[in-house]
DNA sequence: AATAGCACTATCTTTTAGGATACCGGATTT
DNA sequence: AAATCCGGTATCCTAAAAGATAGTGCTATT
């Protein structure tokens, strides 16, 4: 029973990671998080993504019911990328990562920059 | 500056990603909240891992000061792995990430099994 | 009318993660 | 002394992730 639950807790730790896990996938959640964005304007931010795989990792987003993507009033040729709600309920978890990625960075990697 | 902010902050987030990410390092470092464990207990613990991959997780947690490495009293062939104190510091942020997995394979998943 | 930007798509190639499998030396059990 | 368990190594292989690069159709700007 209590060895069930660890178990589980391994899977579950598993799913998550497949949804931000990878390199950039939880990089875009975090850029989104600030406000909604456009792709190129997501490009900018993450740096050196490719428009490939952009576009490949927001078509999984939005699979998986994180992010939203809308065309912007009725113009054509101009979406916006959103978190949905689901998407906003990760804002939390980011935050600590972004908390603890801060000291990781400073213990281990001696805070060079 | 505001916009510097945002860049740290999608970077810590992949740092963070590289440190638990991937298939297994999460799920390892998840089951060694548990408790510490030998290096059979926890090739068992997560099931379908090789002992390939998981000597190369472990080392690569070991290097990132996240596990420790310890000779079980003076018997030698007898090692436990443990987290560390900053391994330890992950704890919440992981329990955090099992909360949101449950929710998240609920809402998605259709909560099967 | 031409140029440039937006939001992609297509193709090709490299890189990386991780599985399969077999093996190894030392310690322990029988 | 033989078999088994522990804690790994060594080799080989495959699939998936992601980079490089070029091109597309549409729109907006000048």
């Amino acid at each position: 029973m209590r060895n069930k639950q660890k178990q589980l807790q391994v899977r579950d730790v598993q799913d998550v990671i497949n949804v931000i896990g990878g390199r950039w996938r939880g990089a875009i959640l975090a850029s989104l998080c600030d406000k909604e964005k456009r792709f190129n304007e997501l490009k900018r931010d993450l740096g050196s993504i490719t428009p490939r795989t952009l576009i490949k990792e927001l078509k999984y987003l939005e699979m998986n019911k994180l992010v939203q993507r809308r065309e912007e009033n009725h113009q054509l040729n101009a979406y916006t990328y959103r978190l949905t709600e689901h998407g906003h309920s990760l804002e939390p978890l980011i935050a600590s990562i972004v908390v603890w990625g801060q000291k990781h960075r400073s213990l281990i990697l001696g805070q060079k920059e």
